[in-house]
DNA sequence: TTGACTATATTAACCGATTAATATAATTTG
DNA sequence: CAAATTATATTAATCGGTTAATATAGTCAA
């Protein structure tokens, strides 16, 4: 192999004594009109190893109209926790000669349209989008819908935010529902939700979807109970990396003389956030407390203690994704797929016992 | 825009009275043997602008026999803390119109030797290799040293594994070096270093370099302030995840055991699973125990309490080893860059107090 | 034996850009 | 003023595959 010059087709088909044509197709394995022996097939490949030749994608995709490329779009943090996604998408591409590109959203709207921008200029053949950024103005909504108007396959991940876009998530409100379940099994009654708010009110539809259906979750559970539902807040607007803990201090003096004896959290971060503070004010968890988080992060096993949470089967939601991609691409029709949420249950939560609950009590007299 | 019906070179050249050269070269702003006036180039773009075209890369790369692509092989476990590296990658690629192929190897040397035949039937214009696993054979030092003698540019991120191959890393001896320092200065004398030996030994060269020298440093500043160092062992062939916690429960009991008030482990990961083992032994870090972790993971900020840690500069470790690439690809010459770590002071640190000492020599006394 | 059909192959157009070779007019230089 | 140079453009070959249209030989049925 010499430096700088490259066997290409023409190289092999000669030194196989036929066409270029017959190489493709011995490669290809497609056969339409033109078909190849089994012995031209093995020849072809056989002079081919030897070498070292393989197809070069630029052609083909020239040739084809096709880039054989996938983007993934999504808020940066779904990368870091969310790596199985990407190794459940990439298992399937890979079956099929495809390859993914991976744009991180920041926090702006700005950013997602950006890498669209970016990933159709380079003339990906299908969009995986994870989520996207608050934007108010829609203007995303449209450029997706006219990709689609295009024929580019889109598929959203985790939240339904695009109307129209095949979705691949989890149950989120049965998420909730779980969690509750989870803590009122074990005879917890005075259970809180914290959350951010402005990830509940209905202004931005979709944009924190999850959040929303989770904290409903939790609220059916309460009631289905006959218990009274009770969301606390903390402040997300000096959010900085994620960590929560400082965050969420306000929201853990609520739940400490609010008389509460466990809650669920908006997800494992905030949980995490939330079992430091209390480990601050001397609450020990579980004993005194029991937390319950959302998306099995990585975090959730490391911490101490490990948290209790409900996971997401991500290398799953990832596949199927891809899998959908090509599924539009053939022109089929697909439907959403929705997840049953994995309750992981851990160490940061145990059965309520009354001693707790009449300390927390007294507590709350003094206080209030 | 008519559905299916991609506008291309040719049309553009068309409707502004010009030839595809010039379009091309309007676009490109190179300039050969052949140029373009200021007002042909307004004209084409103006032109591209209102039917929405941009130059199709499939058509660019085949002609240029450039794909516009390079490939980032490392083990999985690098992706899950270090995103602010493959940002730092992005940004650079970004302004030179490339492209970044991820592939996240697994434990073992036949992923990254798959992935190398992945990006090079992609065609990728350059390789960024961040730490390899296990290689007993060798078989990828070959590969690598292939490819670099035809020509494709190859990079090489934190660990020195591929002799000859460029290097981008942090300075893992200054890194040990400092990290004890930080322990001498707070009057810390009974320092171990926790770490895997199996990593320790010299079988495996450059495979595990960080935390050899990581051991080197720490052995290097005890050496110094005239103190013993002492390396303690965990057990590392049962790791599942990246949770250390059950692993190095030995090893904490040697070091409550063995009269120690401070340690340095061997990465983030390891330290907070000393410091849960610490917990559940009722030792309280800082007061009664100082930990200091490596590499500024994300879990750093928000264990309990969170941890002190050298960090690396992750987004200039990338966009340096991306700079880099376009150099080698410009045939010039480049050297290694050697950062410095970045110490990050929290709470799992604090001065030594004598009461501790005293109790931990006690309880050496009684259970030994 | 003839026509239809099948299996296997080739030829040549095409995908959408880049760029060396070439051309022309305008401007500068000696 | 002629020659050289410069600025601005075009023509056509090329990158490395795919595939529709076409060709040929062999098989099978009637």
């Amino acid at each position: 192999m010499k430096f700088g010059k490259e066997v290409d087709m023409a190289e092999i088909a000669r030194q196989a004594g036929v066409s270029n044509a017959a190489v493709s197709v011995a490669f290809s394995g497609r056969k339409g009109k033109i078909g190849v022996s089994e012995e031209t097939r093995k020849r072809v490949l056989k002079i081919a190893a030897k070498l070292g030749y393989s197809p070069n994608p630029l052609g083909r995709s020239l040739s084809m109209k096709k880039s054989h490329l996938i983007a993934l779009l999504g808020r940066e943090s779904y990368f870091v926790f969310a790596l199985d996604t990407i190794k459940g998408i990439e298992t399937v591409l890979r079956d099929r000669d495809y390859s993914l590109l991976t744009y991180y959203d920041g926090s702006w709207a700005d950013d997602q349209s950006r890498h669209l921008d970016f990933a159709l200029d380079r003339r990906v053949d299908g969009l995986i989008i994870a989520g996207a950024p608050e934007a108010p103005d829609g203007a995303n909504h449209k450029r997706v819908a006219d990709l689609r108007k295009k024929g580019v396959p889109v598929v959203q991940l985790y939240r339904r935010i695009y109307p129209d876009v095949p979705v691949v998530m989890t149950d989120e409100d049965r998420a909730g529902y779980l969690a509750t379940q989870h803590l009122l099994e074990l005879g917890h009654t005075r259970i809180a939700h914290v959350t951010h708010s402005a990830y509940l009110d209905r202004e931005l539809p979709g944009t924190h979807a999850d959040a929303l259906q989770r904290a409903q979750g939790y609220e059916r559970a309460m009631c289905e109970a006959g218990l009274m539902p009770q969301v606390i807040d903390y402040d997300a607007q000096t959010m900085v990396g994620l960590d929560y803990t400082r965050l969420v201090k306000p929201a853990v003096d609520q739940l400490r003389h609010g008389g509460f004896t466990a809650a669920t959290c908006f997800c494992d971060y905030v949980a995490i956030g939330v079992m430091n503070q209390l480990a601050a004010a001397g609450v020990r968890v579980p004993k005194d407390f029991s937390v319950v988080g959302y998306d099995n992060a990585n975090m959730s096993e490391m911490c101490n203690p490990p948290l209790t949470t409900l996971g997401q089967p991500l290398s799953e939601i990832g596949a199927t994704a891809a899998r959908m991609i090509f599924e539009l691409m053939d022109k089929k029709e697909v439907s959403d797929t929705i997840y049953e949420p994995i309750p992981v249950v851990r160490e940061s939560t145990c059965a309520m016992n009354v001693s707790t609950l009449r300390k927390s009590q007294v507590k709350t007299r003094i206080t209030g």
